[in-house]
Formats: structure tokens, C-alpha cells, sequence
DNA sequence: AGTGAAATTGCAGTCAC
DNA sequence: GTGACTGCAATTTCACT
């Protein structure tokens, strides 16, 4: 992982389509060391995958909502049950354990607000072990990442 | 948006790299269709960009944190300038305006506790107009969005 | 909107240096 | 690392349904 290999991810970050020659031309080398450091990359786990974006709003996914959840009880168990039933909705795109005021930080995708509710009423809330469930409606986004800090 | 688009959507969202022709094959047509209709989705922008995933481990960003800020003052110009301030720093990776709880809740990624450290105490603590921070450790990273919901 | 084949073209991947 | 080379697969077009 030198600076060619950073130049690279962030090259690679940013277009997913960029060939081996044009990455090439903009660290000024030729096609046959950058072809080596991306199949490197990809050999040893730096790069996991490619992806195409989706637009969010494009597909009717208004609503961006965080839940901090705190749960009753904490044993490997719960905590484990929990996990599993949260992985099953396809509202949740994120769930984070975390240490701090509550257990777990959920990042929910809904078309509008009626889909929250319900989320809500008939699935999270559904859960056994709920403690408390504070919900944070997204605004704005003011900084999403494109690319990781090298 | 028929159910070939969103089929479509889903494959290139999982596999950025995938080809037409593949595309095609999974979906029982032929390279014409699903050709016109990717070029039609990256048009009319469903797909923003293709980007390739780097492993944060990998690249030695050790730590996730979230952090719940509240400002003192809310009027618009001092949001913005919040939001202008917070964009600057290479360690968030996301930050959204909420209504909730808080303000605004940012997501940083840091090679450790000590990077974090420095960046609350000589960065994020030293904004003026904050109020309130509270941090939230992740310790799990129990579900990450590989694709939206369609 | 789809088929199926054909045309094109530019890239991935290789090699000698 | 360079630079040239090439096979070939993928994209893209077209006539037709």
C-alpha cells in the first residue's frame, strides 16, 4: 500500500468503470503496473466488490430514519435474537451495535411516512425485548461519503 | 420502472461489474433489451455511478463512531456554517440533519482511539456554536446495506 | 418490447525488454 | 517499471417479428 495503490482506491472509489488505461494515464505510468496493483487489490481483499449506485430518491425511498434502540435484556442470546429479526426487514439497510446511551443505531430506507409507521408498529416494535425506541428523521444529508479517507 | 428494471437494478447493485450479456442470461432475454434499458437507467439517472468497494479494515479505519450534536444557536446561517465546517473534515464520512433528539448525527471512520480523540478535542470540539456531543462506539457491524430495497 | 446475428472496437492481459 | 501487441469478449447496431 504505497501512494500508487492510494491513488488507485481513489480513483477506483470514485468510478468503478475507470479502465486500466485511464487510471494509467492519470498517475502517468503505462497499462502494465496499474493492471498488476488493481488485480493485487482485488486478490487481497482492499477491494471487495463493484458496485453500481442506485439513486435513492429515484426509486420513491423518501424517508432516511435512525432509531436508537436500547434493549431489556443483554445477555448473548437477546442480543443475538435481536440481530437476527432486525437483518430480516428490508427497511433496516443499516443496524449497529453500539457502546454508548442505547445498544443498537438502525438506519431505516421507507417510500413515505405511512411505511415507517407501519415498520414501526408491526415489525420493530413487534420485537421481543424492546426497551425504548427513539426515532430521528433525516432532513438533510449533509455530507454522504463517496470514498474513504486514505 | 417495470420488474425487469428493478431486476436489473438489483443484479448491477450487487455486481457493478457484471455484463450485459449476463444480465440478460439471469433474466431470460436476449443483450438488446437489457442493453437499452441499462443505458436508459444510467440516463434518466436510477444508477448515479459505479464505484468500486474498498474494505475499511483493510485500509486500517479501525473504528466506526457516531456522534449526536447539538448546536446552541439555530438559525440558518449558523447551520450553515456548521454544515460547511463539518464537510471539511476527512473523518466524517456521512452527516445528516436530523429532527429528533439532537441536531445532526455524524458518522466517522478513524484508524483509532487516539485518532478520534484528536479529532473531537482540535476539530469537532473546537466549532463554535456546539452545544452538546455524544459519542457512540460501534462495536458490531451487524447489517450494511448492499443494496436498496426495491 | 422483443429476437438473433453481425459488426465493431477498445480493453484486458501478455511478453520482451 | 516501459511499450507494443493481440485475441477476444463485450458493447453496440441492425433487420426483422
Amino acid at each position: 500500500m504505497d501512494a500508487t495503490d492510494k491513488a488507485i482506491l481513489l480513483l477506483l472509489q470514485k468510478n468503478g468503470k475507470i479502465t486500466i488505461k485511464e487510471i494509467a494515464e492519470r498517475l502517468n505510468l503505462t497499462t502494465t503496473p496499474i493492471f498488476e496493483r488493481v488485480k493485487k487489490l482485488e486478490r487481497e481483499g482492499f477491494i471487495t466488490s463493484y458496485k453500481a449506485i442506485v439513486d435513492r430518491k429515484k426509486v420513491n425511498l423518501q424517508l432516511i430514519i435512525f432509531c436508537n434502540v436500547t434493549l431489556n435484556l443483554h445477555q448473548t442470546d437477546f442480543l443475538k435474537k435481536f440481530e437476527k429479526d432486525i437483518q430480516q426487514f428490508p427497511e433496516v439497510v443499516e443496524c449497529y451495535h453500539v457502546a454508548g446511551m442505547f445498544d443498537y443505531l438502525i438506519k431505516i430506507y421507507a417510500k413515505n411516512m405511512e411505511e415507517y409507521q407501519q415498520f414501526l408498529s408491526n415489525k420493530l416494535a413487534s420485537l421481543e425485548n424492546i426497551s425504548k425506541v427513539q426515532s430521528s428523521f433525516v432532513m438533510t444529508e449533509v455530507k454522504t461519503l463517496s470514498h474513504l479517507p486514505l
